[in-house]
DNA sequence: CAGCATCCGCCGTGATACTG
DNA sequence: CAGTATCACGGCGGATGCTG
């Protein structure tokens, strides 16, 4: 069943929520970016999700893409004005993440020292 | 392969990713309701879905429950201050969507229009 | 370098029926 | 009323290999 069209925050989530591409407008908002260049930033990313993800949000009116008709070819991805009216929600997600959600692998690691210390003690 | 822990925004993202999960925030935004009143509120959702992503909020501190030991059972629903939190996250989402996103079927509609003032004239 | 083609696994979601 | 149980599906994303 689809989502509810008729409300704007949800029409917003299905642009946002692809597992990469939040961190596609994090990167991109720097500036211009080659796909090789997305590839290394967005670690673990698999070159066929990466153009499946650029190609979307091209569709969508975020990301533009500049081709040059190079050997060996280059493309270069930047966002579009819709995609900078992005930023400040990213920035409210980042805020918000730092402020209530912890870094697990850092809990990890404060919780290994504190225990660490205690067992020494 | 895991999306990137240390990062904020993607922190944020998996929190909101549900396809449910912010219209929940946003129904809940206006105060207290039952689950019944979810699942109303909530077009096409399953009682299955609802009572997987309420369980879900409820264990990320977002979501409070409040259980009532009458017959018939009643069960409240509200906001923690976590999940009051993501309020502004939202009104930024609505805010883009309306700005940016179009409502396609009133996109449809104002086409038609237009076409049928065309077509008669 | 910048991709597309193919195959595949997982997870969220949906539909339906049932219980305390 | 407020869920749980069960089954099934679709789509996103991952891995690998190949092209212009």
């Amino acid at each position: 069943m689809a989502v509810d069209e008729s409300c704007p925050v949800c029409r917003t989530a299905e642009v946002v929520c692809g597992k990469w591409t939040l961190l596609l407008v994090r990167d991109l908002a720097a500036g211009t970016l080659r796909f090789c260049e997305l590839e290394r930033s967005l670690t673990g990313i698999s070159p066929r999700t990466l153009s499946l993800r650029l190609r979307a949000l091209e569709e969508e009116g975020i990301v533009e893409r500049h081709t040059y008709p190079e050997v060996p070819p280059r493309v270069e991805y930047a966002l579009t004005e819709k995609g900078r009216a992005l930023l400040p929600l990213v920035d409210g997600m980042r805020a918000y993440g730092e402020r209530w959600l912890a870094r697990r692998c850092e809990d990890a690691v404060a919780a290994a020292l504190v225990s660490d210390v205690a067992a020494a003690a």
